[in-house]
RNA sequence: GGGGCGGUAGCUCAGCUGGUUAGAGCACACGACUCAUAAUCGUCCGGUCACGGGUUCAAGUCCCGUCCGCCCUACCA
């Protein structure tokens, strides 16, 4: 298992403070099916996630709640977020908070090691700060007063003018690494991905870039800085480092060294941080910056990015809960090119699970399986001699695989699902064409419904292969109907990259029955315009 | 204001470095079949490729402009 090369994916880490939503879910799922394929071929795989603690925010809810930030985030990390997590199938190998000891710790050696490099110096923030929210405020956070305070800026909660404060601050020379920074993105294309994100950073970066503040002294719910501890660090600083303190810097160079670089999944909206101050941080650090950053795109509902606040978020449980987490994770990675925004309907959530899980790929597995049952009291029969119909499938078999592979490899889960879809279809074409069923009315055409027979279920053999890092759940059952484990082993242990290697399938085992793998499902939608639907489970 | 991306069949989207009659899935209609989750298979229907110019023997595909939509514009997520 971990004799392949080192591939260790990431999500970015949820703040606590959030709900979860379906977009959380979403960048969850395209990194587990990543890391789920990768160790099924073979490589040493690592898939980290967790949360991040710190912030005023956090504070002020906490202390709202009547709660220290640390139980209040204890408690949101059990109740939300490993739940989550748990809801939708996620194979995490790891999981970090911020407020880990091992992450706190090596933050600090990190910190000490910039500001020895001299790559951290002290200067003077300056903002509009707002009494009553106490915070500093942006200028986006700003609008123009009323009534007595006319012709002022004023804090758009409180209406209120805000000051100017001066704050003492420690900088990191960020604007260092500029030029170090394009010459990167132009070395490597493909560190910045898809195109449109590289594009954007890269048009941003060119702008040149300023220092950034650090530090913050006017709260302490935080990373105190190993040199001043009425300072605590900046929280990006701060969460941005999850990434190593999770497998070894600081205390496990070993690790450090097997893992390191890796590969970021993250939303476009915190790709700046993750393409721009991530690496200017390690090359100060003298690390290597990671292998690739992957900035996706937006879940959109009714062609608007959703949002709590106009009713369009939706809770990931209102899906699962419904539909299961396998249709979740299916739908998402094959209905939306990863990378693009996509757009989120319930009807079409309903109709793709109804034609391609229900009709397609589920009703597929019930056919052959049954048939097997019928016609050879459920024992995988001996293929006889191939003809070209059966070849044929052997050769899509083998074509789907390895274009799945080569598109898993460069982060495109939907085209690797619609390569492996083609076995799908070519199988329900194949089943129609080759008539099993008027096979079994004459004991002559015997050897050649077992050559149909046999043909069908290790095309469903291969599906449940390669299929395993998108829909484990529904796969699993399969891989037991067909009887494979005895012969072959765990699903999770097949190698995906010779999925398409022929007659693996073990001739004589005991196939067993299969309930529908995804279940003919009722739905009504009362109000699709606002996300809202009702659906019952049909039988 | 600056920047990024997009505007292709009713819907969701493919169309790479320009090259024969612009593709897929879904939906709709019709036909075949009955092993299967009233599933499957086949066929038909459907587009002035946002708009206006330009380059070219040839443009959805390159250039310019216009309109529309989404996103970013960084320091306490």
């Amino acid at each position: 298992m971990s004799s392949g090369k080192s591939f260790y994916v990431t999500t970015p880490i949820f703040y606590v403070n959030d709900v979860p939503h379906i977009g959380h879910a979403y960048t969850e799922v395209a990194a587990d099916v990543l890391a789920r394929w990768h160790r099924q071929a073979g490589d040493d795989t690592w898939l980290l996630t967790g949360t991040d603690e710190h912030g005023q925010k956090i504070l002020r809810t906490a202390t709202a709640n009547g709660s220290t930030p640390q139980e209040w985030a204890d408690r949101l990390v059990e109740n939300s977020w490993k739940p989550l997590l748990k809801e939708i199938d996620i194979s995490n190998d790891d999981f970090i908070r911020t407020t880990d000891a091992r992450h706190e710790e090596n933050v600090q050696k990190f910190l000490q090691h910039l500001y020895d490099g001299g790559y951290i110096y002290t200067g003077e923030y300056e903002g509009s700060y707002c009494v009553g929210c106490e915070e500093y405020k942006q200028a986006s956070d700003l609008v123009d007063g009323t009534g007595e305070y006319v012709g002022q800026q004023v804090c758009a909660i409180h209406s209120k003018p805000v000051e100017m404060l001066h704050e003492k601050n420690y900088f990191f020379r960020m604007s260092d690494f500029t030029q170090t920074l394009l010459d990167l993105y132009e070395a490597r294309p493909d560190f910045i991905q898809p195109e449109s994100a590289r594009n954007e950073v890269i048009q941003f970066v060119k702008q040149g870039l300023s220092d950034l503040s650090i530090s913050r002294s006017s709260f302490d719910w935080g990373i105190k800085l190993p040199w001043d501890d009425t300072h605590v660090v900046y929280v990006w600083f701060d969460a941005l480092l999850n990434y190593i303190t999770a497998s070894g810097y600081g205390y496990d160079s070993e690790t450090l060294a097997r893992r390191w670089p890796g590969t970021h999944i993250v939303g476009k909206d915190i790709l700046r941080f993750h393409a721009v101050i991530w690496p200017a941080m390690l090359l100060a650090a003298g690390l290597e910056v990671p292998h690739q950053v992957f900035g996706h795109g937006w879940l959109l509902v009714g062609g608007e990015k959703m949002s709590k606040s106009k009713l369009t978020g939706i809770a990931p449980n209102q899906i699962t809960d419904t539909f299961g987490s396998d249709a979740f994770r299916y739908y998402f990675m094959s209905a939306i090119s990863f990378g693009q925004d996509g757009s989120f309907s319930w009807e079409d959530l309903s109709a793709r699970y109804q034609a391609e899980l229900a009709n397609g790929f589920g009703n597929l597995a019930s056919r052959t399986i049954a048939m097997v049952g019928r016609y050879f009291e459920g024992v995988v029969p001996a293929p006889g001699v191939y003809e070209d119909v059966d070849t044929n499938i052997q050769n899509i078999v083998a074509a789907a695989v390895v274009a799945a592979d080569d598109a898993v490899e460069r982060l495109a889960m939907h085209e690797a699902i619609a390569s492996i879809w083609t076995i799908v279809e070519a199988l329900n074409g194949y089943i129609t064409e080759t008539e099993p069923w008027v096979l079994a009315k004459d004991p002559a055409d015997r050897d050649r419904l077992a050559t149909v027979l046999y043909t069908a279920l290790e095309g469903l053999r291969a599906l449940a292969v390669v299929l395993s890092p998108v829909i484990p759940r529904s796969t699993a059952k399969l891989w037991t109907a067909l009887g494979a484990e005895a012969a072959l082993g765990a699903l999770v242990a097949q190698p995906v990259r010779s999925a398409g290697t022929w007659g693996q399938l073990a001739v004589g085992a005991q196939t067993a029955a299969l309930e529908p793998l995804f279940p003919r499902i009722e739905t009504t939608f009362e109000d699709s315009a606002a996300g809202v639907a009702s659906a019952s489970a049909g039988k």
